[in-house]
DNA sequence: ACCTGAACACCGTTCAAGT
DNA sequence: ACCTGAACACCGTTCAAGT
């Protein structure tokens, strides 16, 4: 008979994690391999080998369990650029790029980061600025090598989120329109927007 | 005592609908009344003056109720811009602002409409198409008049598309960046994206 | 401080039965 | 053809109790 402690171990064989942590990792788990409606309190705690209202114990509710998810993921995907790459512009179009790998490979995880919070985690505020930040230097970068027009760096970093953002949740969502021959890609539309702002 | 039919009349004085529309105006305002987790079939069917179970005569389950009532939306925001209002980059603009404010208004059928679909309902498919026919033929009309740069008009709608379903997004989940004072607008990125196409 | 087991209210769905 | 009431399995949350 399998004793819960072997559930933990099948995945996480030398690595010990805090309750809490192994809580976080399991939603997550769920969450890719179910969509939201896999995670339960119930699984979460069977997957993390303990009880199924233990995650009262580390959060508030079912809604701060998924909150300190996004946070992880939030202060994840977009990692700058690697250094040398190329330009600026280069450099912006693959930090754009990465957002896009990212979240078409965990589409679950990208439309629950990007959800509406009720809760409103310290955790999940920093990292969503963190990221932001991380934007913003990027545009001022390709704008002050005239590869961006000039203008408020924030205003124009928010456009180009907005366009990626976009073109990522209508392509999860099937809405994006299939562009003559071929579907279209996500990242063909963030390379439109760049091609057209720096013209 | 209240009998069904007297929560029906409250709403619906004069007409008298089919239990089918009415179990998809109920859902639809429970919807924005309270968000996703409002939509119960029980309360559904309450509100309908019906079973808690009598939805199951008219929908496979409740995510093909929900169906129904995307493609209701769905027909209904992208309205073709008012005649004589001016040029067709105007034109342009004014359908997308209407876009905008229709899902600023009504956050929880935005989410619904542009979500996830397992089911592929055939309703929700055609409304889909109708809605980006109509996108695809403004913005020809706007590149005929040299308002839009060239090229397929099916890719420049799904950018222009993205943009502005990006900036509603990231508007309503809070994550669109307060640019320098005052809040961002979804309508300011619209308008700035289709200020840097025209010139 | 952290966890468990029982319990409560609620929900989606199914089924036998009614008109 | 459409609807009802009872029932089932499941879920989030609470609580008393254990170490």
């Amino acid at each position: 008979m399998r004793r819960p402690v072997d559930a933990v171990n099948a995945h996480y064989p030398e690595v010990v994690l805090s309750t809490r942590d192994r809580l976080i990792d399991a939603a997550a788990r769920l969450l890719d391999q179910g969509g939201p409606a896999a995670v339960t309190l119930r699984e979460v705690g069977r997957l993390a080998g303990v009880s199924h209202n233990a995650p009262y114990k580390h959060f508030a509710d079912k809604e701060d369990l998924l909150a300190a998810v996004a946070a992880r993921e939030l202060a994840r995907p977009p990692r700058p650029a690697r250094r040398g790459s190329g330009s600026p512009a280069e450099a912006l179009s693959q930090m754009m790029h990465g957002y896009v790998d990212w979240a078409m490979r965990h589409p679950a995880r990208f439309k629950l980061t990007f959800g509406s919070w009720s809760v409103d985690s310290a955790e999940l505020g920093a990292a969503a600025t963190a990221a932001r930040t991380a934007l913003v230097a990027a545009v001022s970068a390709a704008q002050a090598s005239r590869d961006l027009p000039q203008g408020d760096p924030e205003r124009l970093a928010a456009l180009i989120q907005a366009t990626t953002h976009g073109a990522v949740d209508l392509a999860l969502s099937g809405h994006l329109a299939r562009s003559g021959k071929g579907h279209a890609d996500p990242k063909d539309l963030v390379d439109d927007l760049l091609g057209y702002l720096s013209s």
